[in-house]
RNA sequence: CGCGGGGUAGAGCAGUUUGGUAGCUCGUCGGGCUCAUAACCCGGAGGUCGAGGGUUCAAGUCCCUCCCCCGCAACCA
């Protein structure tokens, strides 16, 4: 036999400074599914995910902890495998840059890069922040301040390696242009064109002498390997490339397909191609920068503390549920909301009326009215062939949108052929036809079609839905692997007659909407009654903002226990800095100093019309510190400053307190 | 004028390439059915397609101007 066709698909290597949420498990259920896909298309496919270990942050945050940053992304990784076990994302390798196998690889290419003049030594001119050891670029800095702590910041150089990028740019310029469906969707290609290569890429610093968690450059030990060209080489890195055993390697580069969320698409499609190009290596086929999970119009995101978590929703209505869910609700390739009430209305609707009640009302009738055995069929009518040329086409056009990475429109396809049956199954009323003799005849045809009908179903949601096809497969009585499998599907009519039917759980129970919102929104509440807060402010409509502060009477309305008051954070902070934010009148952009120990905040806030920049510099304000972050204005804001304000006649002033308490000190 | 995307029914979206009766899902209202997980099926209501101008027999679609939202540019998937 020839070989089968490969297809080596990858996920981003995520960064475990924390763990994982719904976003991830978007970007990793989506790989996961294009892989199954692709192996019940019969290819040989290789699936790699991993993390991406090294770096500051996380050097910093295991410094917090008092532990190693191993131990501490040791200790994140395994959640991680954890959830992606939970969530049925089944890979073939986890790549962690940790690992020595990745280290050989980026030392080896680091050490060919060097050689061939591609990497040279240099200097790297930044802004230093003494007390975090930390480079800034230009662009990084807070106010001409650190980012991270909102001190003085020093121009210095740091000896470097840099990678000469600007050295091929026409090449990859024209490679894009030449190979359109490389970057997809287009939209993103049009973005690095005109941001970046059409501008000019200027050398890429790929080595630190501050960082210490990494990959040391063997050959110069005092510095290590910075961030792009030790991630991205995990892709080739997994598979073996440049040592003794490159089987894997040979076997399946150039990847098929590279899923990426779009804020990193720039490094896969600008930096990757360029370092495989040096290396001599052919580029991935595609790389596919998809979309955000939104929710409530907030990025979704690990700084933004407002994920939801997957385990929570995994536990509760099942892996299955969920993958459906993330795979059906986001047209690929663009952003997506997400919302407790639109997942709990897809298991619903889609999930236990549609698919779930006709797989339960089907099966039941063969109990019924035919000795739970699948009836052979009589001659087929104009009804039936309707429905059969459906499902007999939907292979088809699943295929074609999943090619086109379509997966939401694929289960559409298939959700189709699901409500055509139930259509199906009310026109030609069944219960009706078991009554009379000539009745029954037809009846056996009728639920023969529809028995074939599920089977195709649940072999066409497979790769989406991986655990439900088993149970349906259970309820119809069917054994044969080989009626599971993609080209059964190629005519209608495998399945046999005669197999025993046996009616089981329901395979997605209907949910009371109101109760499961309600326990989503116990947890859920807390983070984002308050993350709402700040908003109101931004929002310069007044009317908007009347409206609002009813809604926020009425929830608190009652009165609260100690331990919810305990639940907010006050502080004393003092006012660094103020300025008004550019295009709005009612906010003023601070930034608070909580002592020296810690980094400062940026904080908008809607007091513009009653006090002034000036008025605001260096007076002591009460933050509230613990208030989930929310972008006002294109601004982050990290809390929240409190002020009376008079119900009647608009007035507002500051809470303050009195002279002499540090900034910093906690209120209570 | 930095670049990119978007603004279509209460919500979420398709339709714009190639102008020709504005469509899908959810919700809502009414009807049908009773096999089924109070599920399923049919029908109705609901749209000045962001605004203005232009081309055309005809514009959601093409052209111009403007408004608004989001993203990228800076390590959130």
């Amino acid at each position: 036999m020839g070989e089968k066709k490969t297809f080596y698909i990858t996920t981003p290597i995520y960064y475990p400074s924390d763990n994982l949420h719904i976003g991830h498990a978007y970007c990793s259920v989506a790989t996961d599914t294009l892989a199954r896909f692709h192996k019940q298309q019969g290819e040989d496919t290789y699936f790699l995910t991993g993390t991406d270990e090294h770096g500051q942050k996380i050097e910093r945050k295991a410094a917090q902890k008092g532990v190693t940053p191993q131990a501490y992304v040791d200790e994140i990784v395994k959640g991680i495998k954890e959830l992606w076990k939970l969530m049925d994302v089944e890979y073939d390798d986890f790549i962690r840059t940790s690992e020595n196998r990745h280290a050989v690889v980026v030392q080896k290419i680091f050490r060919q890069l060097y050689e061939q003049g591609d990497i040279y030594k240099g200097a790297y001119e930044g802004w230093y922040c003494t007390p975090c050891e930390s480079f800034f670029t230009e662009l990084q800095l807070k106010d001409g301040r650190c980012p991270d702590c909102g001190r003085p910041v020093e121009k210095t150089s740091e000896e470097s390696y840099f990678f000469k990028l600007g050295k091929y740019q026409d090449w990859l310029m024209d490679y894009i242009e030449t190979h359109p469906d490389f970057i997809q969707p287009p939209s993103r290609k049009n973005e690095m064109v005109n941001n970046f290569l059409k501008p000019g890429l200027s050398d890429l610093c790929v080595s630190r002498t501050t960082l210490k968690w990494g990959v040391p450059v063997d050959f110069d030990p005092k510095h290590t390997v910075y961030v792009w060209l030790d991630a991205l080489t995990n892709y080739i890195s997994a598979l073996g490339y440049g040592t003794q055993d490159d089987a894997l390697f040979r076997k399946y580069w150039p990847a098929n397909l590279q899923l990426v969320g779009k804020e990193i698409i720039r490094f896969h499609t600008i930096i990757w191609p360029i370092i495989l190009h040096a290396l001599g290596l052919p580029l991935p086929k595609q790389v596919f920068g998809h979309g955000w999970l939104v929710l409530d119009g907030v990025k979704m995101g690990k700084s933004l503390g407002n994920g939801v978590d997957p385990v929570v929703l995994c536990g509760k209505y099942g892996s299955d549920a969920v993958r459906y869910f993330l795979m059906r609700e986001m047209p690929f390739g663009s952003d997506g909301q997400f919302s407790n009430e639109a997942l709990l209305g897809r298991i619903n609707a889609d999930l236990a009326n549609d698919l779930g009640n006709l797989v339960s009302r089907t099966v039941a009738m063969v109990e019924k009215y035919l000795d739970a055995l699948v009836p052979a069929p009589g001659a087929y009518n104009e009804l039936d062939s309707a429905l059969m040329d459906l499902a007999v086409s939907t292979p088809a056009k699943v295929l074609r949108h999943m090619e086109e990475l379509q997966i939401s429109l694929a289960l559409g396809d298939i959700w189709q052929l699901v409500g055509e049956c139930n259509k199906y199954i009310d026109l030609n009323a069944p219960w009706v036809l078991c009554k009379s003799e000539e009745g029954k005849e037809r009846l056996k045809t009728v639920m023969y079609v529809l028995c074939e009908c599920i089977r195709f179903v649940a072999a066409l949601i497979a790769p989406t839905m991986p655990r439900t096809p088993g149970k349906i497969y259970a309820q119809l009585g069917i054994a044969q692997g080989d009626l599971m499998e993609w080209d059964s599907l190629s005519a209608f009519g495998k399945l046999p007659a005669g197999t025993k039917v046996q009616k089981g759980e329901a395979l997605f129970p209907r949910l009371d909407i109101k109760k499961e919102l309600e326990a989503l929104g116990a947890g859920a509440q807390e983070e984002k009654a308050p993350g709402k807060e700040p908003e109101k402010d931004g929002k310069a409509a007044p009317a908007k903002g009347e409206k609002e502060s009813h809604g926020a009477q009425d929830a608190a309305q009652g009165p609260i226990s100690i331990d919810d008051f305990a639940k907010v954070q006050l502080r004393v902070a003092r006012v660094l800095e103020a300025e008004k934010v550019q295009g709005s009148d009612k906010l003023l952009k601070l930034s608070l100093s909580l002592g020296e120990k810690e980094p400062f905040r940026t904080v908008v806030s809607g007091i513009a019309q009653h006090y002034s920049p000036q008025d605001m510099k260096d007076r002591q304000v009460v933050l509230v510190s613990n208030l989930k972050p929310a972008k006002l204005r294109g601004i982050l804001s990290e809390g929240m400053i409190l002020c009376a304000s008079s119900a009647d006649d608009g007035m507002l002033k500051l809470v303050t307190v009195q002279e002499g308490m540090e900034d910093g000190a906690f209120i209570r």
